[in-house]
RNA sequence: GCCCCCGUAGCUCAAUGGUCAGAGCGUACGGUUUCUACCCGUCAGAUGUGGGUUCGAUUCCUACCGGGGGCACCA
């Protein structure tokens, strides 16, 4: 709809201004706004507000029913017909409702968690977890080549740390304070006692917790409903196929390396404010190096258009170096987008939670999905923009009433799917029939269609700025217009063509609530 | 010291520079209670502080205040 106005607009106005069209908050601004008129400079048409409206109006034909101007700004009242032909693309589209062709097949890579393979998959893991598969979902919705990977950082000495860890809890070295803590560790160097018993080292222990733990992580990350076209092992397609000495070389044919103190640098190129380290004076390849070589594989070798990552809060300060990094691969920096998750904090009866039972110092994901189940995770973090500290109320997500939002939900599209129950002896609802919109006049009604409508300008919207919650929240207004419609109208009445025509909206109620959880990942049980 | 994020109603959160800053929960009062666990109405209540840019600032800039996180030849 939003889309539709804008061109009517870009016609009467031309190419040049600026502008932009918004749904309106006030029934008073009618159903949409625009600012246009502020925009235009021009004298002739500045200052002249409603005469730009009278055109618009014009240039829209039915669309509209009204068009007028409040001081600069111009509101728009859709006409009933309008929303009414809206309503059938719904039960029409059905699925492919608030799908586009807005990304042209343009190749993106989504990468996200990518745990180091040292410990259990935590709270903070799933936010990017949820935020990274919600958000291709809608890549993809939009258009876009998505593929999902999850880089296994299984090649650093946080393995041979974690090996460590475990020998000295088994008293074969002594214990250091850079170990592992933690009740997962007791528990891994149980599990590992023959081994230990065996004489095995630091780094081969590593390495075998590591396969333990992506092997958790795999099952975790399942549990959550997230998907993964891949997991890139650092280890195997980097080190081991020689891709750091290779990128290492290609940096130094470029002159864009520097040795000095007994280590090589990349030198700066301004994105970032100092040179960095890529092989240190033992001769040992950095993190850096590394994740460059990673990023060549996924710029040049697998030919991402868009490289999207996300990172915890923590690795803030490394986004200047990456892309520092990647501009000297020869790559636009601009292609490069990292998305920063903030910390989350777990509320529980008002009070904030520290401790995890299972682990000892965290709280994990699985502990997470156990306690509040799938959906209710899924949902929380999603409908918190992920830039932002959060407060997760676990007592409210564990509730089973209307006030968890994520049942609320739910709740509506399942009590669409409960009128449909009850209203399937008859026959001609199943069948294609042309419901007779036009009786749909009640206030509720209407507020429902203008919700509903809304849906594919909020895909589009979510698919160039990333804001997934702003789709969860969307879910809950669609179930609150649809609440209050279910409370004022009854569907199930004795004239057969208002009954038709409230099914329909019943119909495409329930057909948006599928695609927005859908996209979210969030599941419609059947009965609740 | 430098960098990032945050500061909006009692609480949890919204608001692509736009019309009177919106919801939910909670509180108070009232009404409904019929397709499943509810819904509706009314009342009260907020942009941390000071400057600046703008026709217009929660939004941008700046200086403070407060909270969280980060500043490795770790990953």
């Amino acid at each position: 709809m939003i889309e539709k106005i804008y061109q009517l607009i870009r016609e009467v106005v031309g190419e040049g201004p600026k502008f932009n069209v918004t749904p309106s908050e006030k029934a008073e601004f009618g159903h949409y706004a625009t600012n246009v008129a502020f925009i235009l400079s021009d004298p002739a048409t500045a200052g002249k507000p409603a005469a730009l409206a009278e055109k618009i109006k014009n240039a829209g034909g039915k669309l509209f029913e009204k068009v007028s101007a409040t001081g600069k700004f111009i509101n728009f009242w859709i006409a009933p017909a309008a929303f009414q032909t809206e309503l059938k693309n719904i039960l029409k589209q059905k699925k492919e409702y608030g799908a586009s062709k807005i990304g042209n097949g343009k190749k993106i890579q989504l990468e996200f968690i990518s745990a180091n393979p040292t410990g259990p998959l935590t709270m903070a893991n799933g936010r990017g977890g949820f935020l990274g598969d919600a958000l291709a979902n809608v890549l993809k919705k939009s258009g876009y080549s998505v593929e999902k990977e999850y880089y296994v950082n299984d090649a650093g000495n946080q393995g041979r740390l974690l090996g460590e860890s475990i020998l000295a809890i088994a008293g074969k070295v002594p214990s250091a304070e850079n170990h592992y803590q933690g009740a997962y560790v007791k528990d891994l160097a149980k599990a590992l006692d023959k081994e230990v018993q065996q004489g095995m080292n630091s780094a081969d222990l590593g390495r075998l917790a590591a396969k333990f733990f992506l092997q958790a992580a795999k099952q975790s990350v399942q549990q959550a409903g997230i998907e993964f076209d891949q997991f890139f092992s650092e280890y195997e397609n980097l080190h081991q196929k020689g891709k750091l000495k290779q990128l290492l070389e290609l940096l130094n044919v470029k002159s864009l390396t520097e040795e000095k103190e007994g280590a090589v640098w990349l030198k700066t190129s301004g994105i970032d404010d100092k040179d960095r380290v890529l092989v240190k004076s033992d001769g040992q390849p950095t993190y850096f190096l590394a994740d460059l070589a990673y990023h060549y594989d996924k710029f040049i070798k697998r030919k991402f258009e868009e490289a999207i990552v996300i990172w915890g809060a923590d690795h803030h300060g490394y986004i200047a170096r990456l892309k520092s990094g990647v501009a000297a691969l020869g790559v636009d920096p601009k292609n490069l987008k990292v998305i920063i998750t903030q910390f989350v904090r777990l509320i529980e009866d008002g009070k904030e939670v520290k401790m995890s039972k299972r682990s000892g110092d965290f709280v994990t994901l699985d502990d997470l999905l156990v306690e509040v189940g799938k959906d209710a995770t899924r949902f929380f973090f999603l409908m918190h923009n992920p830039e932002t500290h959060m407060d997760f109320d676990m007592t409210l997500a564990k509730e089973k009433s209307q006030k968890n939002p994520v049942y609320y939900a739910q709740y509506a599209a399942v009590r669409c799917a409960s009128i449909f129950a009850k209203s399937g002896k008859l026959a001609w609802v199943w069948r294609p029939f042309t419901p007779k919109l036009e009786k749909l006049t009640a206030e509720s009604e209407a507020n429902l269609i203008q919700e509903l409508v809304k849906y594919p300008d909020l895909v589009l919207q979510t698919a160039k700025d990333y804001q997934v919650s702003r789709l969860a929240r969307y879910s809950l207004e669609v179930a609150r217009a649809f609440n209050n419609f279910y409370e004022k109208e009854r569907v199930i009445v004795e004239d057969k063509k208002l009954m038709g025509a409230r099914l329909a909206l019943v119909k495409a109620t329930r057909i948006v609530l599928e695609n927005v959880l859908g996209v979210l990942g969030v599941a419609i049980p059947k009965e609740m």
